[in-house]
RNA sequence: GCACCCGUAGCUCAGCGGAUAGAGCAACCGCCUUCUAAGCGGUAGGCCGAAGGUUCGAGCCCUUCCGGGUGCGCCA
């Protein structure tokens, strides 16, 4: 599949062509840079390299040679080509490139920004959330989920055939301790008002017990090994533990919009499991060791882990490395990603070595953890579930919502938006809940998050509340004006405008538009970068400097007062394509963009 | 002890080996008779943890050290 090419992209390409025709670089020899902004041009091209393979003493005579050397073609999207200290500066013809890019934001609509072609229907493997099963979701999980649906809907814009997984914590020890406590107390947590919360009781009450009489821990084993050889009042009652948590998990991804294609939880892989061990052995990967366990051992580069324990029960990792094989046989993924806690590092080089050395080398080698660092108090302490210091993220969510409510109203009684009564919850909601969504996903995902309920609920500068209202700002125009006659220029699109001589691009030539415009055009760049990083925040960080940069465009340049009717419908068509860019941007964060708040 | 992550403005963070290191918050000073002031402009704030090295050029790469976090078989 060709590549698809955007104005940006061809802004590059032929810069490259360019500096190549001059006969004095080769292609290998260019790489191109981003300007400082103080530097009045839009892509920079230092000579360094270049001026030593040509073996050009001086970069700066290098830099000017090949300057005066590039002739621009008539119509090309460079305007000017300038010389400056060792580098060769390009800039953009103003007009020709805005009406490119406005031109491109209208064909392409809510498909602006996506490539398609990179990754060209190839298969790729997502597994994030995956919470544990009786347990709530607290403020833990959020991280996870939400970076994870972010990468889901990039990898997505980027053409790959994306599988999201949530990996379901249904297995494994944990599940002995609450078959043990359930039945040694015959509870029946299943008929509580709110069974999910008894179940985190009952395992919290008998962990606590635990540590006063260890033998306690020896009965929830006991149950565990009962669980996979399949007991049938323990199978019964694990289900129900699991149809009883799902339904308050889906609650919560309903209300993040976050949506998975498979929920294998770890149960699934279970049948796997003894031939896997088994195979382990076989092929010498593993060794059985005298109390009965299966152990692998790594050289001197890891510390060796355990497939099966002494009492003949898997573990974590035994269950990771099914997994790992059972997606390679199903779906031969170009990209097998986990969206994991950073604590859990350790676990998954383990894995896929593990995998590597039973000669799965292409999984191994696609597999690939993205991790995160933990989210803790304000005083870095990790939260507890045990010690009651969790915050549920059905709380946060709630008070998010709670607070874009109350400052909606606000801006009611000040009379200070359009917003309709029936439109505030629906508006609240996706309000609230972008802004826990963002305040996750603007920054870079290995830096620990210190939980703040004023930092995750801040409303002014960096945040989604501030790039939704700006596209409310632009949609708001954008209705104004279709209240009053359109000219002929603006509707008939780029047409009329060009008869006269220019495209509307020719009128947006102030500083403000034309940031604006260059801005815009960078969000299919933003979109590949995301994708080859794994990175939401470089989607993050693109939407929010749009945002800025229409806002000071929105502070100094009248629209639907502009002094003349064609200014007025060039810069309707920039704030369409800016509100454009911006529900995109947002929509590639898994948030909602309003059309008034 | 070993391994990995982090260390940039008072705070939270951006910074592909390139030009004078940037945002937001907090502070201070301005701007609503004009498209939503949830906004915009300005001022102030930095030995980029430390020291060596590589390079024409280092916040970025290498080495060592210091500080913080995480993880190191019968939990997940």
């Amino acid at each position: 599949m060709e590549s698809m090419s955007y104005t940006y992209d061809r802004l590059r390409d032929e810069a490259t062509q360019l500096l190549t025709a001059t006969g004095l670089v080769t292609s290998e020899h260019i790489t191109l840079a981003n300007p400082k902004p103080n530097i009045p041009a839009d892509l920079a091209f230092p000579v360094f390299a270049a001026a030593k393979a040509a073996g050009a003493g001086n970069p700066n005579e290098f830099a000017q040679r090949l300057a005066s050397d590039i002739v621009l073609p008539e119509n090309g999207l460079i305007g000017k080509v300038e010389p400056a200290g060792g580098f060769v500066n390009f800039a953009v013809d103003p007009a020709r490139y805005a009406d490119s890019v406005l031109a491109e934001v209208r064909e392409k609509g809510d498909t602006f920004g996506n490539d398609p072609t990179v990754g060209a229907d190839r298969n790729l493997i997502l597994e994030y959330s995956s919470p544990n099963i009786a347990r709530k979701m607290h403020v833990g999980h959020l991280r996870s989920t939400v970076i994870g649906h972010s990468l889901y809907l990039i990898l997505k814009a980027l053409g790959y055939q994306v599988t999201a997984d949530n990996h379901l914590g249904d297995w494994g020890t944990q599940f002995g301790t609450l078959l043990a406590a359930i039945d040694q107390e015959k509870l029946t947590p299943w008929n509580d008002p709110d069974p999910v919360q008894s179940l985190v009781e009952i395992y919290s009450r008998f962990n606590n017990a635990a540590r006063e009489n260890p033998a306690l821990m020896d009965d929830a084993r006991a149950w565990f090994k009962k669980l996979e050889d399949g007991d049938v009042w323990a199978r019964e009652t694990w289900q129900k533990l699991i149809d009883i948590t799902l339904v308050e998990f889906d609650r919560t991804y309903a209300r993040l919009g976050v949506h998975f294609d498979t929920t294998h939880g770890e149960s699934y892989f279970e049948p796997m499991l003894g031939p896997l061990i088994q195979e382990a052995l076989e092929k010498g990967v593993a060794r059985k060791e005298d109390g009965g366990a299966v152990s692998v051992h790594f050289d001197d580069k890891l510390p060796s882990c355990l497939l099966q324990k002494s009492d003949g029960a898997t573990l974590y990792q035994t269950r990771d490395a099914a997994t790992c094989i059972y997606r390679w046989n199903t779906y031969h993924p170009v990209r097998n990603i986990y969206v994991v806690g950073a604590e859990q590092k350790l676990h998954f080089q383990q894995v896929f070595e593990i995998v590597r050395r039973m000669g799965y080398t292409e999984i191994a080698d696609a597999s690939l953890h993205i991790s995160f660092g933990a989210v803790t108090d304000a005083t870095g302490a990790r939260f507890s579930m045990r010690k009651g210091t969790a915050i549920f993220l059905n709380e946060v969510l709630d008070e998010a919502i709670e607070r874009a409510i109350g400052t909606i109203r606000e801006k009611v009684a000040e009379g200070k938006t359009e917003i309709t009564e029936e439109e505030i919850p629906e508006v609240a909601e996706m309000v609230g809940i972008g802004t826990v969504i963002y305040a996750d996903l603007y920054q870079g995902p290995e830096r620990g998050i210190k939980f703040d309920w004023d930092k995750i609920m801040a409303w002014d500068g960096n945040t989604s509340l501030y790039i939704q209202y700006t596209h409310a700002r632009c949609r708001s125009i954008l209705r104004k004006a279709a209240l009053t006659p359109p000219t002929p220029s603006f509707a008939s699109g780029r047409g009329g405008a060009e008869e006269r001589g220019g495209g509307e691009g020719s009128l947006l030539i102030t500083p403000e538009e034309q940031v604006v415009l260059k801005q815009l055009a960078r969000l299919p760049h933003a979109v590949r970068e995301a994708g080859e990083k794994f990175l939401p925040a470089t989607v993050a960080e693109w939407t929010y400097n749009l945002a800025r940069e229409f806002a000071r465009f929105y502070d100094k340049c009248p629209v639907l007062t502009a002094p003349t009717p064609e200014l007025r419908d060039a810069r309707l068509a920039l704030v369409s394509a800016t509100a454009q860019g911006l529900k995109n941007g947002l929509t590639l964060l898994g948030i909602g963009a309003p059309e008034r708040m």
